[in-house]
Parts: structure tokens; C-alpha cells; sequence
RNA sequence: GGGGCGGUAGCUCAGCUGGUUAGAGCAGCGGACUCAUAAUCCGUCGGUCCCGGGUUCAAGUCCCGGCCGCCCUACCA
């Protein structure tokens, strides 16, 4: 497969946000799609950010005493980038929608559209709660007691809404709900997985009204460009950080070499990526983005997790025990990527002892091991091939083919159970091979090397494979083996390929044994 | 109210356009082995496929009706 761009995106966090391993979750996985494409020659490219823009975040920096703009980098520095560091990210950029390139590129995006008649000026109306100083959606609303009984009422304050109206620019996104179907229909991957594709289409069959694009309320936003009294709708802002981070508006040439992104999305927020912004880039005239990919929901005991439940759980309490690798491959392997997945501690602990410690750990100590104590440390020749060698060298190949079909279509789950056929099957050779005892005879001192040097191959294999997933334990692995160059210059796609260094060198556990496994208190 | 998804072994899940005795991993149990992180390998126990009808020679797999769970139902990002 030749060399293609792949740029691939997370959503931006909406900076007041506390991370959780939702939040994580997302990154890693767009960071492990990203990964396996550079390792397999693309110009990959993962995007991610901080959405900084709303009123929630302007009256939380004033109850702070400090400016929005500082708020704000007060939470990229203490929380986001520091988020992206626990689970060892490899972002190529992080925009901020308050980067002068967002900023000003985002009004040029919109000056463009109201230049060609995309916008036009209405009236917004709906239920506004002096209390919290915003509208509120009618679900946000409760019925009245006591004085107030028969009204609706702010369910936070308990005190009537008022019904305001506000002038508002509005974009006319009601005139690509044919367009938007025709494109569902058209390109069955647009949105993706199947469950969300059917989500978004009966949305949109049922009509889409416009879409409301301003506010004058408040003033932390972007500014509209033909009229400053207003700022541009926080969704509107944040959406736009695909194209003003991949060069929109002031390189173009950048630009036609990225773009189109797949968006990796929760599923909560399908409907902004796979309904306006298509809309949007429609109207911009922009090629739509290659895909919308809406991932699952994090289960805690059965339940979403969430803060209010305190089942939000912070990436820390994870890695801090078990180191950002474990988490990593733990999220990819255990969860069918675009489905809902269950997080329990137990689940976690017993995939790590028995796949990452017992399993692929191991494997990697016992073969090192015996290639210091049998061999001095030298990787050993190749003799004749036995059938059971040759079974080998077919499944390196098989599970190097097939993990790269499935990162194709993004299931990861699927690509790593593959890669562990392998780590099963190199298990289960050495132990049928027996080269501890073909070590006691000199007379199969031939056999005992070219068993060793199956194992190794296939174990540099591995290393290869799971680099994408699981980066810092495969890198010391790569070492030891005495693999060439860097680890994350390996070539995934051919990780078959790969028959060994000169030299190994002792390897201390990969993934120690954690004996008591304590579910951390919430932090 | 409308719509989507799901309910399969103790646990987490596979089972495509219906077709022989329903699968995997983990856990449990028994055995082998010792290179290795008391790891590995082999064997084994274990299921009214949510319930009730129906279509069919044949249904976990299609249809109807229930029950249960989660989610969406536009501008709270």
C-alpha cells in the first residue's frame, strides 16, 4: 500500500471538563489508529485539543477571579496535556480554540458562508433562567410547587423561566438534509458503526431545522466577523478546529494534503460530526470528512460511568498501578471498539495477569532467558526448518495480514485478539519443542538453535505489532532483542519480516505481578 | 410518544445472508512439564441461547407480542 495521508482526530475537550478514562479512552484509541498507520508508511496525522470557548467557562474563571483566557490555560496545563502524558499520546498538534489560527481562520470559515448566503439573520427564542444566566432546554426544565405550581421551572434554581427572544444568526442548514441522506446512502462508511449510521440517517429523514450560530449574551468567543456584538455558538467554534489546525485559510497546500480527517467521536456527540459539520463543510464548499467514527460508552457496573455517580474514574488511579501500556492495551483489547464496553477493576486485573503478564510477558522473559543461558546471549542460526518451525513463520504472516485488515475498518479489539494468536502459539511451541532438553544433548545442539531462533523471530514479531498499542514495554523489549533503529520506525505491516538481532540482552519483567490489587479510593 | 441497540456458559463476549452434537477467553477442576513473572502446555466441568406464540423440513439466527437494560429524540459543547 503506497504512502496516503491519514489524519485522524479526537474531539476537542471542552476544557472545564474533569478527565476521566472516557476522555482517554478516545485519545488512545485514535492513538493507536494513528500509530499503526505511520508504521505502515502513511503520513498519519492525530489532531487533538482543548474546546475553551462558552459561557459556562467565562463564569467559572470569574468565580475563579481570573480571566477566561488564563482559566483556560490554567486547565490545558494542569489537566489536558498532562492527560495526554498518562497515557502516552503521540499527538502531532493540539490546537486550542482560542489559538490565533483557530480564531482567525474560524471567521474566515464563517464570513465565507455568509458571503455566499449561508446565514441570515433570525430570531432565537427559548427559556431563559436568570439564575443560571442561560437558556435552557425544556428537558432541563421541571414543573413548579408551591407558588410557582403550573410553570415551568429551572430545575436547578426552582424558579420560573422566562421565555426571551434574541437576535441570532442562523445557518441555513435545513438545505442539506437531502444532500446529508444522499451521502449516508452513498458512502455506507461515512458514518460508522452500523448502529450510529442508523441513528444519524432517521434523525436527519425526519428533517433538520436551521441551526442557531450566535450569541449575543456573552461575550467569551469567537467574534462574528460582520457584526461583533456577537460570538459564534461554542459547537460551531469547536467543530471548525479540524480544518483551521490542518491549515485551512492560510496554507493550502498543507491543507490539500490532510484533509479529509477521520473523526474518532463519542457517541454523544455523533450528531454534531456526522450531521453539522458535514452541513457546514458542505456549505464552505469543503470536501466532507472521510469518515465519522462514534465510538461506545464506558461501562461502570453496568452504568455510564459518570461524576455525579462517582463512577468517573481518573486515568491515574489506573496506570498508577499498572503503567499506561496495560491501560492502553486493556481499553483496545477488551472492548469491541464502537460498542459499549464494561470497566471493572477485576476485569482489568485478570486480563493484565493472564494476557499481558502470563501471556506475552512471559513469553518474552522465557525466550530471552534461554537465549543468555543456552546460547550466551548470541541469537543462534537457523537449521533445517521442521514442519512446526514453518507453522511458525505462517502465523507471524497470517496475524501481520490480518491485524492490518482489521486496524482497516478500526477494529482494533479484532487486530489484537489476532496478534495473541501468535503469542499462544509461540507459547505453546516452545513448550512442545522443549529446548531445555534438547539443551542437555549435544547432539541437539542444532535443533535447540534453530528452535530459539523461530522463538525470537516470532517474538520480534510481536514486539512489531503490539509497538502501536503498547509502546514503552515493546520498545525495551526491541532492546533487548537487539532490534535496529528505533522501535517506532518499524515497518507494522511487515512486522513478519523481522528474523532477529545479533545479540539479546537480559529483559527485566514487562508486566511485573501485582499482587494485591487494591481498587483505589475515589480521588 | 417515536426511534436505535442489546438481553447467549460463574464473568466478558463471538455466533454473516436460518442448516449437522451453540463457540472463545478468563475463572473452576484434573494432569504434564520446568526455560520463564508459582509462569507454560494438555485435558475437563459448565448454557431452559430473556419469556410466549408463529413461519419453516430446519431458528440463538426470520415474524408477531411481552418483559428487562442502555441510548437518541437538535442548538446544556
Amino acid at each position: 500500500m503506497s504512502a496516503g495521508s491519514f489524519y485522524i482526530t479526537t474531539p476537542i475537550f471542552y476544557v472545564n471538563d474533569v478527565p476521566h478514562i472516557g476522555h482517554a479512552y478516545t485519545e488512545v484509541a485514535a492513538d493507536v489508529l494513528a500509530r499503526w498507520h505511520r508504521q505502515s508508511g502513511d503520513d498519519a496525522w492525530l489532531l487533538t485539543g482543548t474546546d475553551e470557548h462558552g459561557q459556562k467557562i467565562l463564569r467559572t474563571a470569574i468565580a475563579n477571579g481570573v480571566t477566561p483566557k488564563e482559566w483556560a490555560d490554567r486547565l490545558v496545563e494542569t489537566a489536558w496535556k498532562p492527560l495526554l502524558e498518562t497515557v502516552d499520546i503521540a499527538n502531532d498538534d493540539f490546537i486550542r480554540t482560542t489559538d490565533e489560527r483557530h480564531e482567525v481562520n474560524a471567521q474566515k470559515f464563517l464570513q465565507h458562508l455568509h458571503d455566499e448566503g449561508h446565514i441570515y439573520t433570525g430570531e432565537y427564542e427559548g427559556y431563559y433562567c436568570v439564575g443560571c444566566e442561560e437558556y435552557k432546554q425544556t428537558s432541563d426544565l421541571v414543573d413548579g410547587t408551591g407558588d410557582y405550581a403550573g410553570q415551568p421551572v429551572c430545575a436547578i434554581h426552582s424558579k420560573p423561566v422566562e421565555l426571551l427572544h434574541e437576535k441570532n444568526y442562523f445557518f441555513k442548514m435545513s438545505a442539506f438534509a437531502d444532500r446529508l441522506l444522499a451521502l449516508y446512502e452513498e458512502n455506507p462508511n461515512f458514518v460508522q458503526p452500523e448502529a450510529a449510521r442508523n441513528e444519524v440517517i432517521s434523525f436527519v429523514r425526519r428533517g433538520l431545522s436551521d441551526l442557531s450560530i450566535s450569541r449575543s449574551s456573552f461575550d467569551w468567543g469567537i467574534k462574528v466577523p460582520w457584526d461583533e456584538s456577537h460570538v459564534v455558538y461554542v459547537w460551531f467554534d469547536a467543530l471548525l478546529n479540524y480544518i483551521t489546525a490542518a491549515g485551512y485559510g492560510q496554507n493550502d497546500e498543507e491543507f490539500a494534503s490532510r484533509w479529509p480527517a477521520t473523526h474518532i467521536v463519542g457517541k454523544d456527540i455523533l450528531r454534531f460530526h456526522a450531521v453539522i459539520w458535514p452541513a457546514m463543510l458542505m456549505a464552505a464548499g469543503i470536501e466532507v470528512p472521510k469518515q465519522v467514527f462514534g465510538h461506545g460508552w464506558l461501562l461502570v457496573g453496568g452504568e455510564k460511568m459518570s461524576k455525579s455517580k462517582l463512577t468517573g474514574i481518573a486515568p491515574r488511579q489506573i496506570t498508577d498501578t499498572f503503567g499506561s501500556d496495560a491501560f492502553r492495551y486493556y481499553f483496545m483489547r477488551a472492548i469491541s471498539f464502537g460498542q459499549d464496553g464494561s470497566f471493572s477493576w477485576e476485569d482489568l486485573s485478570a486480563r493484565y495477569q493472564s494476557e499481558l503478564a502470563n501471556g506475552f510477558g512471559n513469553l518474552a522473559s522465557r525466550v530471552i532467558a534461554m537465549v543468555v543461558r543456552y546460547c550466551d546471549g548470541v541469537v543462534p542460526e537457523a537449521g533445517a526448518l521442521t514442519a512446526d518451525d514453518l507453522a511458525i513463520a505462517a502465523t507471524e504472516q497470517r496475524v501481520t495480514d490480518a491485524s492490518r485488515a482489521f486496524i482497516e475498518t478500526l477494529a482494533i479489539h479484532d487486530a489484537l485478539a489476532s496478534v495473541w494468536e501468535l503469542v499462544d502459539e509461540l507459547n505453546g511451541y516452545i513448550t512442545l519443542q522443549e529446548p531445555w532438553a534438547l539443551a542437555k544433548n549435544p547432539d541437539t545442539r542444532a535443533r535447540l538453535e534453530t528452535v530459539l531462533h523461530t522463538a525470537v523471530g516470532g517474538l520480534g514479531t510481536l514486539t512489531v505489532l503490539l509497538s502501536p498499542v503498547i509502546p514503552i514495554a515493546t520498545a525495551k523489549l526491541w532492546t533487548a532483542l537487539g532490534g535496529d533503529g528505533a522501535l517506532a520506525d518499524q515497518r507494522v505491516d511487515r512486522a513478519w519480516e523481522w528474523t532477529g538481532g545479533k545479540h539479546v540482552s537480559p529483559l527485566e519483567p514487562l508486566f511485573p505481578r501485582i499482587e494485591s490489587i487494591v481498587e483505589p479510593a475515589d480521588a
